[in-house]
DNA sequence: TAAATTGGATTACACTTGTAGGACGGTGGG
DNA sequence: CCCACCGTCCTACAAGTGTAATCCAATTTA
């Protein structure tokens, strides 16, 4: 699992999204769980799987007879990296600029609200 | 200042940036501005005012000597976009999951977290 | 005033992305 | 055993992007 440089398109993420919750698996697993919130033809979804392999993000393991596939990129490092170069390209890199307009913009419920206090208390104690 | 569908790229977002700081301004000032952060041509600058006033993000008012161009989106809108579109694509749209993960993440300073802790509050009492 | 620079419009060009389609070979059902 | 369908690999193709260059007219400069 490298960090690498994962460049990974919209529709891409859909399909890496499937696969950071389970893998490895074959293709057509990957249609099937793909399939129920995108309306794409599985040519559709195949050929993001190719591109994905081809960037070095996704595996594969050719001794089964279905070819299976599974993420060789870290899910936390790609979150990383598209969280960093959002914030860089909206808020100028100002993480704080960022949560705050979070805070003030979204509707996040009270229980929510309470949760994220606690976080940032434990935070603010190590 | 119509919140419209500002597709907005990555480079045109530094152009309009500029914009929201300060208008209207002519390319010139826009070239100087935007210059400092990036190492763009002006040539890549004029190109990306040129599309940005063809997507409709940018007016023009052609009566001045040099053109001046101005915003016709709003900033916080873009944002707003931007962010959804972001949160989306990464957190299958849960704006909860994301904070969290932010004040887990990054290194915020403790005045940082109080500040932050003091904006929860406000809302939490609204 | 002639030359050099700049601004605006148009064009360029390769790369990425969304969204598939076609060819070809293997597998499963009848 | 043969055919239809699925998986792989390759190809396609238009729109969007990053990054300019060209052409022409206006403007500044020596």
């Amino acid at each position: 699992m490298k960090k690498a440089d994962c460049k990974i398109s919209d529709a891409e993420w859909i399909v890496m999204k499937v696969l950071w919750e389970e893998a490895p698996l074959t293709s057509a697993k990957i249609v099937e769980a793909v399939g129920s919130n995108k309306n794409w033809s599985p040519k559709t979804i195949h050929s993001l799987i190719s591109r994905l392999v081809k960037k070095g993000a996704l595996g594969v393991n050719k001794e089964t007879p279905l070819y299976e596939y599974y993420p060789l990129v870290d899910k936390r490092d790609c979150i990383l990296d598209e969280t960093r170069s959002f914030i860089h390209k909206v808020y100028d890199g100002s993480i704080h600029l960022m949560l705050a307009n979070f805070i003030k913009e979204e509707k996040i419920s009270e229980k929510e609200i309470e949760e994220l206090e606690r976080l940032l208390n434990k935070k603010n104690n190590k």
